[in-house]
DNA sequence: GCATAACCGAGACGGTACGTCTAGTCTTCGA
DNA sequence: TCGAAGACTAGACGTACCGTCTCGGTTATGC
């Protein structure tokens, strides 16, 4: 994302292979063992075993490798295709409970609160990682509307951010009460979270 | 929450009355202004016009005094009851949206992201707006039963984390889009997060 | 030195008659043990169970107090007259050697140094001190001029200065060799010192 | 005595040649403007052109860097042999006269009692000026007794002691009345101190 | 006998230096 | 040419002290 993919042909010692991986790795790990005033460059340079330089020859500063760190680990949402809206939503639902639930999904969240209090700074993934997530729930919507399961006049951001907050403060619970749910307690929580929008958005109404 | 209300008997001179709240707006300010980082604890104390030692004499440290800051001005929903489900939801929805909109509600969600991160820091504040916060539902959702509007087996915490979850992230989006709702819009989304939700958790299937 | 001899006749609560010296002895206790760069006023206070304003009720600064304190206790050298020159030389020595020794004097001798390092600071102190020494030898060595035992020529700042060098250096090396000479000892080089002057400035040469 | 003499052979950027010596005359200066009270590590580092930090990479504290800021300056004695008791004396008095009134000289002297004072710390510097003067006079003494210039039963600390106690107290009067000899009383007073202790050493008594 | 006034202890105040730590840059050696 | 090591400037961190101030209380005089 950030490196330029050139060829690299250049005279000279090549770049490291695994270094950029485990830099990233331990960037992460970093970040989210001690948190944003707990990271620093000295620390994950030394635990991905390179020297600072290393690290800043690769990313211009702190926040580019941070970001880029949850970044490599964070966009891992796959679209899905089941053939039903309440299938689609319910599945996309699941799929962000896992991901906030994880270490990178909750780095990623945490960075795009953070990126996006700070004007004079790009928020540059924060908008990124809401253009594609907003992109996954209009694909959804737009092929619910042509088979006829959702009505038109729904604001289709509402129903983005609507799913996306109820995954983001479900997951925030769970961590600010120490709490991990099983398999079957987030399969369930998806489904109520469906359920309770579903009726809401549908063309036919008493519909589940 | 900040000092103990120790009643300030003892002898020697007491503290400056105002220090306090001087302290935590410039702090607010500081934290809205900059971030995080740069966030520092010598502007806060130049511009609450006190000295670096008032401020650590009633803070242990930059944590606190922002924790502080925030809560003090981040805990001000006010319960409502209009006499109706909707009517309650979507004046909650309201306040939700319009203050995590200004700076201090803002704020009071980056912090709670960020005590909800680390482990080794007490997520006091965290999880006592986590629960000022839920009760606010609880009570709306109760009400709603007890007049029959609202189905029983609906999880409480599901309604929680939607109306929370949407309008949290429709202020994210907001900000990543530099963009600023008016207040007619603000309504409008207030009112479609509700209209989304309240046929899923209503007894009356097709209510609006 | 400081506090001005009125007689204190107001109404109003007269001060605490002890605290005065009480701060003092606590004062030159913490500057023996912590020389300058560790003597604090709290501390001084603290030890003497004292208030703060006490103390700068009655010195303006640190440099009031500590001054105060050692001249207190520190310009106790008593003139004799033992009839001769030799005699008088050799017990000046021998006060010198024992003043230099004690922990007031060796404070003192301090103070002296340091007050006289500043331009912009009062050595009033340093002055007072080095007057009074000064005018000991001076008339020691008129009263040897007039009996004729002493040549008129010699510059008697010379001889005062050679003398409160010697026991100052001498002081110097026992504390840097932590080593704490015998009463014999010092005895016997308050001897040798006058006796390698004396033949210097006496009239009769050969004299010892 | 400053850093140890590591060869410094290592990776790494080797630290900036110029930086140790314009720090220490940094530090020496403001020394001598401001007194122990009033030197300041910052404003040595800012006259330094220099970061902070890298003061106190290479110094622990503001005691080391004074100490060896003196001790750089210091220990510029250098010994003289020019054939005779009386001229040896002489002119090493007249160094140490020159020595002590300048700021390095009289720096050094002020550390040396303020190190002397302390136990906990290392009088390191004390006792190696201490030890390095001390060699200076024992040389000359041992030469002039071969010459048989000097009687054997003298203790050769009482001389040293002598000198340098009388060339320390004159440059304390000279500052403390605020007066600056020219080389002509420089050179005359050297001469008197000579002329009190010769006959007192010396084999043949009314030597001059 | 009661107000007045100066003192006392405690300790908070604004300010400033301390010594530590981090960010991001720069400079060397070795691969 | 790149990588690791580590010294560099700049500046915030949290602590400690200075000298000032404001309390509640105490102890004397003087009306």
């Amino acid at each position: 994302m950030t490196t330029g993919e050139g060829p690299r042909r250049g005279r000279g010692r090549p770049r490291t292979p695994g270094a950029e991986e485990r830099i990233l790795d331990a960037a992460l790990a970093e970040y989210g063992e001690h948190g944003w005033s707990g990271f620093t460059m000295d620390a994950v340079a030394r635990r991905a075993g390179v020297g600072k330089s290393t690290v800043y020859l690769r990313w211009s500063d702190k926040d580019a490798l941070l970001t880029d760190a949850v970044a490599s680990h964070g966009l891992e949402l796959t679209a899905v295709d089941t053939g039903s809206l309440a299938g689609d939503l319910t599945q996309l639902a699941l799929n962000l409970l896992r991901h906030f639930h994880g270490a990178a999904g909750w780095a990623a969240l945490r960075i795009t609160f953070d990126t996006a209090s700070v004007d004079d700074r790009l928020g540059d993934f924060a908008e990124a990682v809401n253009e594609v997530h907003g992109r996954q729930v209009e694909q959804i919507c737009l092929r619910a509307i042509e088979r006829g399961e959702m009505a038109e006049d729904i604001p289709i951001t509402a129903v983005t951010e609507t799913i996306y907050g109820a995954a983001m403060v479900h997951a925030l619970s769970e961590r600010l009460e120490a709490r991990a749910d099983s398999d079957v307690e987030v399969e369930a929580r998806a489904r109520h979270i469906v359920a309770m929008i579903l009726p809401g958005i549908s063309t036919m109404p008493g519909t589940t």
